[in-house]
DNA sequence: CCTACCGATCGGTAGG
DNA sequence: CCTACCGATCGGTAGG
């Protein structure tokens, strides 16, 4: 029988599942976000990318599933933002000043797989929890040692748990209040939350 | 006909009422925060203070008006216990201070009303919102007020509304990450959101 | 990926 | 405040 070598048709349904399964993602992250997970069905998500309701169980096996795709989605965009703001600076303030804006953009841009992180996590079940963790964990280590840096650089009184989660928690809290028609830009709004948290370098450094 | 002139029993009942209505809206603040609105069942409600699934609606017309009255009881409560915390406190850190703690007070220990206001206000009905507001703006006017001293003392760099919404984030999001059995206390934590946020007096004073 | 469907559950109501 | 119930909707599946 004339079996083809080549399998072109399988190559270009592999990429389209990709995509769909893309769609789907950057779908319901949006929907997570403006109706949260439990208010959002999965017939909207459906309609969102042009299926029909049963069609995205062909991608995802639950409703859960989803949602934990979504957050490593949005964690992994994040990590790749981080890298490229941080890579080839130096010094603890400026260091600090680029993972802010990094942040800030990837939790306020239109990205919006990041947001279902913060807002969701107590839908996300056990088994799904520790997957993201260790995702999360490798995002929060990068934020810990320029914390580090700063505070040796004596530009941070003190860099422990509770210290971060505070930081963490003014960035976070910007997605409740933040609109891109606003006053300020996102850049601002780093800038901002970076000189609120700095301590002023001693006057006269000379 | 004999009408009694006093109605004891009315008067009774009604005491009552207003005992089930409370109850009802402390159990569903607690599910509310456990489990989110969506999440929440009318059921869930009714178990938790020992009713069928269909009286909680003799006391409130709808699931979307329990909300709405568990976010008016916390923001009433933290309104009482912010009075109570600043009046006759002189100066604008120690007013600052006593904020601070009221805040994470009201937040963290066992009114669980408050959180819901902050993490459900998507669920919360445009028409419900506009009576919600009105509470959070007096609550909030305080804060407004002894930021604006602590500017004027100089222990503030800028008491803007980015500033704001940047401390109130930092205080809010404790919610997060707060456990009653952690390592530190809630006024510990009060105290060093305080010293975050404080820019030091300049040294030397005299 | 669609069609057709199921069992479960939900908010809410009538009538007492 | 209970009993009994309804219409709507939901996550998920079988079979193609």
């Amino acid at each position: 029988m004339a079996v083809a070598k080549t399998k072109p048709k399988s190559r270009v349904s592999a990429t389209d599942e990709g995509n769909r399964r893309a769609d789907l993602i950057r779908a319901a992250g949006r929907l997570f976000v403006e109706k949260g997970f439990d208010a959002t069905t999965i017939r909207d998500i459906a309609d969102a990318v042009g299926m029909r309701s049963g069609s995205p169980f062909y991608h995802f096996k639950s409703k859960q599933d989803m949602l934990k795709s979504v957050m490593i989605e949005g964690l992994q965009a994040a990590l790749t933002a981080q890298q490229a703001a941080i890579v080839g600076v130096r010094g603890a303030e400026a260091r600090f000043r680029a993972l802010v804006k990094s942040h800030l953009r990837i939790i306020l841009e239109d990205h919006t797989e990041f947001p279902v992180l913060l807002y969701e996590w107590r839908a996300l079940s056990d088994e799904s929890r520790a997957e993201v963790i260790a995702v999360k964990d490798r995002y929060e280590s990068v934020w810990q040692s320029v914390l580090k840096e700063l505070k040796k650089a004596g530009l941070l009184k003190d860099d422990g748990r509770v210290t971060r989660l505070l930081l963490f928690g003014a960035f976070n809290w910007t997605v409740q209040w933040y609109r891109p028609d606003g006053e300020f830009t996102i850049d601002d709004i780093a800038a901002r939350a970076a000189d609120l948290f700095l301590c002023p370098r001693t006057e006269g450094r000379h």
